[in-house]
DNA sequence: TGAAGGTGACTGGTCTGACCAGTGGACTTT
DNA sequence: AAAGTCCACTGGTCAGACCAGTCACCTTCA
């Protein structure tokens, strides 16, 4: 357990790296908030006392992170903006890339966060969020015809409603992230034809079963659900010697035979 | 499910922002491989025909991302470094500055990957894995004596072990992340007395336990053990309202009476 | 011959000042 | 009041300069 570093490296600290600690700071501090602007990089320039590109150095590493936007011409000098997963994403991916973890690894993961989502709102679930999480699925029902945006619009919002009942937005979050980066490594191999209609009635379908569980209070099924469901959606695009691993999670609760 | 987004933001491209792509393009064709140099800036300067200003912004953002680090004086140019987990540690802490995600969440996210690992370490081990899973954890036991540093490493070996077994090493990787932004919100808390030789027993005592039930080929226990291990390592931390979400968790797989 | 010391060609970090292509608000014109 | 014009200001990029370090080489000395 623990780390036990009692002493901090002591590199040297460069200019730009107080700049983006300052306002990195100010943001924890609630002294900035999303939306706002910052001064401009010349305005910016006189307040910290720096040059110019050291300035713009420590924007450009802010940037990166997701923390601000610069955009040309914009009067208003540079935005917060509001937190995003793109920095998550970016590392995530990152990994995938360095050979560190592949498909079925990320495909396994997201199977055991969204099924411990599910198995958390199953257990934590008021009636009152009970009843707004089937207002959330009717809502994709009705969607069903409207076409693919808007299926996925009321799908988001479902788990959206999921994450706030399992009282953890980090597994949501990750969940989300991870969901992106294995859509992004199999997307040259999904059809066009995935969209259609019946394959939505199929992903509804998986969610009435997941919400059921919820709605029953049974936290071993909706995670057991939700873990097959997602098997079955993904195992498809994994060479067959790597799934052994994903089927080790299935069994995680006994199926009700 | 599915995003469905067609067509990408056409924001304009810095050069800079070019100049990084390149050179992560670079690293993920493995052109370019951890331990190796870059050219000197001056040098990037001639090869990507882009004043200094903007190699030292794409410098820098590869920096802040972890991928390389520059030393002044060092005539060798930028270091590419191994892959760290150090970026996505600073945006899990971000999630947790942006009051998105609270030390609840922290802990009980633990608790469903490094359960979830036990797990699937209880049902993949082979024979030879378990043997040198018992390896590592008798240098546990004779390490207990030699202090908290020689410990720390040894239970560090062991997790490693739990990793390879699990077959994901992204469970461990984001379980190591999370774990070391827990320890650093509850650090002030953390008297030093908690270094000290009976905590080293129980610790050695829990991971016990944890093996036991992987050497018995009992997935359900290891997820259940390490997580109330966890449980009553980390909820002393936790205001008691806050704790009904990790005992949800635990009651995931059904104790043995 | 071998070790100590000095020197200079590099490195990255920082600054200055300049130019450009856009943007958007203020101002003028209709 | 609506339409069009203009200009101050934005960020993006560049060239060139200086500094303080580092390290390899080379000289010098024992």
């Amino acid at each position: 357990m623990g780390e036990g570093a009692q002493f901090e490296q002591v590199r040297p600290v460069r200019l730009y790296q107080r700049i983006v600690e300052q306002i990195e700071g100010a943001l924890a501090q609630g002294e900035l908030k999303p939306g706002e602007r910052l001064p401009s990089e010349r305005e910016l320039v006189t307040q910290f006392g720096a040059s110019r590109s050291t300035v713009r150095e420590a924007l450009r590493v802010l940037e990166s992170n997701g923390v601000v936007r610069s955009r040309p011409g914009d009067p208003n000098g540079p935005e917060i903006l509001p937190f995003s997963t793109q920095g998550l994403t970016k590392q995530i991916t990152r990994l995938t890339q360095v050979d560190e973890v592949g498909l079925g690894e990320l495909i396994s993961f997201r199977m055991i966060l969204d099924g411990s989502a599910n198995m958390l709102a199953a257990r934590l679930r008021t009636q009152d969020e009970l009843a707004s999480m089937e207002a959330t699925i009717e809502v994709m029902r009705e969607t069903i015809d409207l076409g693919y945006e808007e299926f996925s619009e009321a799908d988001v919002a479902f788990h959206d409603a999921i994450a706030r009942v399992s009282r953890n937005s980090l597994i949501q979050v990750c969940n989300q992230v991870v969901r992106g980066v294995v859509l992004s490594l199999i997307s040259d191999k999904i059809s066009r034809s995935r969209n259609s209609k019946a394959l939505m009635r199929q992903s509804l379908h998986h969610h009435e079963e997941v919400l059921e569980a919820i709605r029953a209070g049974d936290g071993p099924a909706a995670a057991r659900i939700s873990r097959r469901n997602l098997y079955d959606y993904y195992a498809g695009y994994l060479p067959k010697g790597e799934r052994e691993p994903l089927l080790a999670l299935l069994l995680d609760v006994k199926p009700v035979v």
